[in-house]
RNA sequence: UGUCCGAUGGUGUAAUGGUAACACAUCUGAUUUUGGUUCAGAGGAGUUCAGGUUCGAGCCCUGAUCGGACAACCA
């Protein structure tokens, strides 16, 4: 049974850079020795792979050192964000096995605090309404290697700024016809310190907070503060926030509030995998694949539909580690820590996917059985099963091959291969299609002695393969689907028309297959190709937490290679 | 041409001044009722470069090179 709860703190697993600063201000007293992390996902999108490092990190670190961990959205941008995403990440985060701290929290919860912090900065002269156009504040801003210039309001009075500033609130001006922005520097080498903006004018809904608010502040002018009311104490994000970090304590000092320290890590990029949500959006709004939850895609509901475990992707985050540089990880990498966990937890199944009918001549006819079935070799508490055997039954296509080449082990004409805990069958002849010349059918003997999949002769077979009952078995639809998403250039899975080519090559083929049985209520089956896996998985209503095992198909075999 | 950040086998991560380790990947061999798993083994970096400090430097200092981030009324 999967479980959802969280995990004891791994005890002593290794230590990163932020563990270490951590571990430095629990011994030196700093907040009071408390650790307090967040995880503040905007909600304009479904969380993916990358996400997931974050999650782990965070509500890891909270867990290995007894602390908390919040789940705050950063909802201060209304015209991209929407409750569908709020609760897909929400869903998401416990999926992976993590609960947050309390209820969920918002940004939009502190509007009415952080318009109050903006009030202090203007009283204090730190902040001011400007009037520029946006397309004007670009050039007064000036470039990265020149400084800018200040504008024309930036010396109103404090009482005209904080009359401006209300007046903004109420409503009387239209989008972008003024801003709020801090008294900083326009001279600033850091473009964030030219007098950024805090506030911008717009009358959207938000999808909590109403028509309420028309002015809503800018992430800087928000986050910060945010971990600062939750008293977050780490707060820990990736790398492009590192040139935010002077602006992030100069608010938090010129409010004079309590102050989080943020520290920055480097964001996962995966070997031929798109991990920008922008170009996700665009593959899911132009119907490239159906929907966020698509197997193909590297969402983390996407990954649970292909039959990730959450075990296995909190697994490969620790396995990857945290650091400052920039990384690619290979992505065979998240498929080893899938493919180590199935071995040891996933329940096995036989089935087919492109069928080929094999008739055992010397069965009896109308003559069924129940064979026993081991559901994980690894596991023997997973207990047995019984499958249905006959005269009829079918094989997967790859598994004959007429003229085998070298080291070819399966079933060829005269070979004698063993029906996987059935018996041991050798092939007599084929039968084939008077017009097309295609094998339809295959002919075998079974040996009655070799039960189970033994011969008391003690002889042996070079290969074990799979089969289901002609009869009993369920037709499925079967559903493969190529990995994650993929450019043919590990590194090069950045252009959208890439991998929109790639997948409408065939990154999804459907095939009618073959089930076993034993496999109950098994609405929509979809076999997920992992590539060098071999497993498939079912999935059962297409809601998808189960997945069962099934066959090798290894990429790597020198059959295959030399056939290819 | 600016500021900040980074640089260790193919890919990641470790080594906290004492002669580079672990995982994935790759390649062998054994076992195997999944060509999976498991087990055993191999190859592969002398730590971007150049100086300096030190008995001793991947770790400290200086400079260079290369890579990344930053000029949204996005986060």
């Amino acid at each position: 049974m999967e479980t959802n709860n969280q995990k004891e703190p791994s005890a002593a697993k290794s230590l990163n850079f932020i563990h270490e600063i951590i571990e430095d201000d629990i011994r030196n007293g700093k907040n009071e020795s408390r650790v307090h992390t967040r995880f503040p996902p905007e909600p304009n999108g479904y969380l993916h792979i990358g996400h997931a490092k974050s999650i782990c990190l965070n509500f890891g670190t909270a867990l290995k050192y007894g602390g908390k961990c919040n789940l705050r959205f950063d909802d201060t941008n209304p015209v991209k964000e929407d409750v569908e995403y709020v609760d897909s990440i929400k869903e998401d985060v416990k999926w992976l096995g993590f609960e947050w701290s309390g209820k969920e929290l918002y940004a939009s919860d502190y509007f009415e605090t952080i318009y109050e912090y903006a009030v202090i900065l203007i009283k204090k002269g730190k902040a001011f309404v400007c009037d520029l156009p946006a397309e004007e504040m670009g050039k007064y801003r000036g470039t990265v290697n020149q400084g800018g210039i200040e504008s024309p309001y930036r010396n109103r009075s404090v009482d005209e700024n904080l009359d401006l500033f209300s007046r903004m609130r109420a409503g009387e001006f239209a989008d972008g016809e003024k801003v709020l922005r801090a008294k900083i520097d326009m001279a600033s080498p850091n473009m964030l310190m030219r007098d950024p903006i805090l506030y911008r004018i717009l009358h959207t809904d938000h999808h909590r907070t109403g028509n309420k608010w028309c002015i809503y502040p800018m992430y800087d002018f928000a986050h910060g503060q945010c971990d600062s009311i939750e008293r977050i104490t780490h707060s820990i994000c990736t790398l492009e926030f590192e040139v935010h970090r002077p602006l992030y304590d100069w608010f938090i000092k010129e409010i004079g509030i309590y102050a989080p320290q943020q520290i920055e890590f480097a964001r996962l990029n995966l070997t031929y995998t798109v991990m920008s949500k922008r170009k996700l959006l665009e593959l899911v709004k132009g119907n490239y694949v159906n929907g966020w939850d698509d197997p193909r895609m590297p969402t983390i509901c996407g990954l649970r539909r292909r039959g990730y475990t959450p075990e296995s992707i909190r697994n490969f985050a620790d396995t990857i580690g945290v650091a400052r540089r920039d990384n690619i990880i290979d992505v065979s990498l998240l498929e080893f820590c899938l493919r180590d966990d199935l071995n040891k937890h996933a329940s096995r199944v036989m089935g087919v996917l492109n069928p080929l009918k094999v008739v055992i001549t010397n069965y009896p006819d109308g003559q069924t059985e129940e064979i026993d079935a081991v559901n994980n070799p690894e596991d023997e508490t997973a207990g047995t099963r019984k499958v249905p055997f006959s005269k009829v039954l079918y094989i997967e296509q790859e598994d004959f091959n007429e003229n085998p080449p070298p080291k070819y082990f399966r079933l060829s004409p005269g070979t004698e291969v063993r029906l996987r805990y059935a018996y041991f069958i050798t092939c007599t002849g084929v039968l084939r299609d008077a017009v097309t010349g295609e094998i339809t059918e295959v002919y075998c003997t079974y040996d009655p002695a070799s039960k189970g999949g033994n011969s008391p002769d003690g002889r042996k077979v070079k290969s074990t393969i799979h089969w289901v009952s002609a009869q009993h078995a369920i037709k499925a639809e079967i559903r493969l689907y190529d990995r994650l998403f993929l450019s043919e250039n590990p590194e090069n899975a950045t252009e959208v028309e890439d991998f929109k080519q790639n997948l409408n090559k065939d990154s999804l083929k459907i095939s009618e297959g073959y089930i076993e049985p034993s496999v109950k209520n098994a609405e929509v089956l979809a076999k997920f190709q992992f590539e060098r896996l071999g497993y498939f998985c079912v999935d059962k209503d297409s809601s998808a937490e189960s997945l069962v095992f099934n066959r090798t198909v290894s990429l790597k075999d020198s059959w295959t290679k030399t056939n290819k």
